[in-house]
DNA sequence: ACCTGAACACCGTTCAAGT
DNA sequence: ACCTGAACACCGTTCAAGT
């Protein structure tokens, strides 16, 4: 059923349509209704889908920093691959398979000696970090053409005075979203050890 | 036009659809098609719009650590009021009032020393676990009945051996949102300033 | 320069009916 | 237990036509 989802997805969001997907299905678009209550259910599955994709790496108890880059680098890696997870986030992740990664994530964080608050909030900040990076970044790059970059690059060179730090510095120049992904979990991990009991 | 979007915004996004929404303008539905090329532009303005609600506050150079705290603060209320903005977030946010904001934290980050590249990763960081947390909350609260927390919890206690860390400690029984977010912010703005030149 | 109506090609979902 | 067809109440968008 899901299997059959993902192949799908290969074609983008907006063409997710009941329809479309049992005709994929060699089947009736009415019969899905049998196997699934409504179209949300579908979203819910497919997205945790996804998340099966992210593996879990080697908990390594000398290096809770390294585990948990592995993880967060697989976990966004899993979503660029599929742009269109960005559209399926605004809906509660409580999939087997979201579970599994969150509970891997705070046991991690325990077993370096973390504890509440500070292992919630630790997780919370790196979820919401990988989440929100990754949902800007399919923004930016599955928006069609992709000339959305130099758009928004003559754009703002354009308004010059308006944006000045904006174009001294170069910010939309710049595309090195691995980088800064990178240093962003640096600057986390980095606060989060400081916060460590 | 777009003051005549957020009124009508205020309740749900999935029911802002061209038609409902010229009718709320007293005129066919067509007619908006004169104004605006697509549907898409329509949300690229009212997403626009929540920004600018987001106030900027007083520079003070000699706490940008708090300048920040506070542009964050009320960018995430913005966004938690308006929990269809969760919906807009997979678009390219290139409207005047987020370029506003974005320009801001950069001149708040350079003004207190920093340059690229972590004056960018910086900003990277902050945005992006600002959208990844009201995302997830606006996830959470908004479904419907909003007993998607007590069904949450049943859910992982049903399955505590599954799940023995997040039981433990409790992952789901903590709703304090504010906190959560707090000491996320206070992580990140530890690890940048500690990666200040 | 602005608005309208009719029309096209779609949607998600329900429901009685079939095997 | 599973699948089907017909039907309902919607969509976004186009386009010729009006003022």
């Amino acid at each position: 059923m899901k299997t059959a989802l993902e192949l799908l997805d290969e074609e983008g969001v907006e063409r997710l349509t009941m329809r479309r997907l049992a005709e994929r299905l060699g089947t009736g678009s009415t019969t899905l209704y049998w196997h699934v209550d409504t179209k949300n259910d579908v979203l819910d599955l497919v997205l945790d889908q996804l998340f099966a994709e992210v593996e879990l790496p080697r908990k390594d108890p000398s290096d809770w920093r390294g585990t948990i880059t592995a993880l967060l680098d697989g976990w966004r890696a899993a979503m660029l691959r599929h742009p269109w997870s960005a559209a399926l986030l605004g809906r509660p992740m409580l999939g087997p398979n979201v579970l599994a990664r969150t509970e891997f994530l705070h046991a991690v964080l325990a077993d370096a000696g973390f504890t509440p608050p500070h292992m919630t909030s630790a997780a919370y900040a790196l979820a919401n970090y990988v989440i929100g990076a990754a949902l800007t970044q399919t923004a930016w790059q599955s928006r069609d053409g992709s000339d959305t970059y130099a758009t928004a690059n003559q754009h703002l060179h354009r308004q010059r005075d308006r944006y000045p730090v904006l174009n001294a510095r170069g910010y939309m120049v710049q595309d090195d979203w691995d980088a800064n992904f990178r240093r962003g979990v640096t600057y986390i991990l980095d606060g989060i050890a400081a916060a460590k009991p």
